[in-house]
DNA sequence: CTTGGTATCATTGTATACAATGATACCAAG
DNA sequence: CTTGGTATCATTGTATACAATGATACCAAG
């Protein structure tokens, strides 16, 4: 019974397939992969010291998460994500982590709300510190578990994919001490509203968190970060 | 350049592997398969006359989708979707309804606006002739062509993903006459709203129109369209 | 009858073989 | 030099072979 209820984050880790996915997904989203280069199976495979097989599921699944192209009979190129889709993400995402911290605020337990306290307060520890790394590491820590608060695995699912495509650019902004430390404070706004199952109040700071985060990104040159602009011959 | 930017709605139609794909798909989402139902790829491949390969890299893709559940070294099962699913997933289109009006709203060209007119009015005249199937398809088309108009890839690609998840849903709701006229009418109040590039009108409309959706929705056994309580033989 | 262990079988995981397709290099004709 | 065609090669698409894993049936011990 119920042996199929629990929606996996991504695939299975511990199988080659898993291991081959998450590799060639962190290098599309890492950047090691630009936008337009041809992923050849077999270059793929020999290079991580396996057959085709694996690769081939690895490249079909990306395809359906967007982040490949497959051309039948062609090829399989990476799509990578542009700075357009980047604000387009943070757009929905305003709106969706609005929904999740809404829905959280009837939901959530006592538990629950002590493990946000934690991550907020090492998160605090590590931003005076700037230990950026861990920075991030809480910020999706804290957004996850959100996620899962929400009680609904479709919202999880979706804001957890929306969450991790803009990985690389959250790995740039983050690495200030002092948007770590405004962030922090958001997150702890939240909370304060979940503890008084404010479901208003919490919906509207989780909005205003990502329209914040959105503000601050146009300090930044997406593009670049994301590796547009300038193009190696090919 | 820029042969990798036309995102795919869903995986190439005409490779085996598309085919299975698909159809694995359609078998889920309309219910053939059951919540639970254990997918094996021999018996899948014979039935469809192909190898285990395509087979297999379908339910990859699957899993990765959400329909199915792939437990390593043991199988595949089916996972559906729920009727709590298919309230969250409306609660959530009403969110990105909204924005893909708004979107749209500034966007939006004459032709397209046509377009969306004509395929109202088709809808009209066969939702009075009680021709069901053809609304069910002429609603796909409105909202199809509405994700496009938003003119973000990221925004069609997930509200496109719902929109086909609760299709089985929508095959029931849209059934009826009043309702089907009514969803029109809501279409065509959008479609006014575009036209006078209203962006907060056409979001509310928008939003209201999923709204009404969900509001109409408690009228049905939702458990029942999707089969979860009792077992139809077919 | 119940329990625990082993052999057997079904099924998945991965590698590889072969077919089909598309890209490229080369050559001949003008 | 340019154009068009063909042979060759690289690459993907699919099927299949073999290994690894997990499920099941059966049997012996108590």
């Amino acid at each position: 019974m119920g042996n199929y209820d629990v929606q996996k984050e991504v695939t299975d880790k511990y199988s080659l397939r898993g291991r081959v996915f998450n590799r060639i997904r962190e290098d599309i989203l890492s950047g090691k992969f630009k936008r337009g280069e041809e992923l050849k199976e077999t270059a793929i495979a020999s290079e991580l010291g396996v057959s085709r097989t694996p690769v081939r599921e690895a490249l079909r699944q990306l395809e359906l998460e967007g982040l490949v192209n497959i051309i039948p009979n062609k090829g399989a190129y990476v799509m990578g994500i542009t700075s357009k889709d980047v604000k387009d993400i943070y757009q929905i995402r305003s709106l969706l982590e609005g929904l999740c911290a809404r829905w959280a605020a009837s939901l959530v337990t006592d538990e629950q709300l002590d493990e946000l306290e934690e991550i907020i307060y090492l998160s605090e520890f590590h931003a005076e510190k700037e230990h950026f790394d861990q920075v991030l590491e809480l910020d999706n820590k804290f957004h996850e578990l959100m996620y899962n608060i929400s009680g609904s695995q479709i919202l999880e699912h979706v804001l957890s994919d929306f969450h991790h495509y803009v990985q690389r650019v959250r790995k740039i902004t983050m690495a200030t001490k002092s948007r770590a430390l405004k962030s922090n404070e958001e997150h702890k706004q939240i909370v304060e509203a979940l503890k008084l199952k404010d479901a208003d109040k919490a919906e509207a700071l989780a909005n205003q968190h990502m329209m914040n985060t959105i503000k601050n990104l146009s300090n930044y040159a997406i593009d670049d970060i994301l590796g547009q602009g300038s193009e190696s011959g090919n």
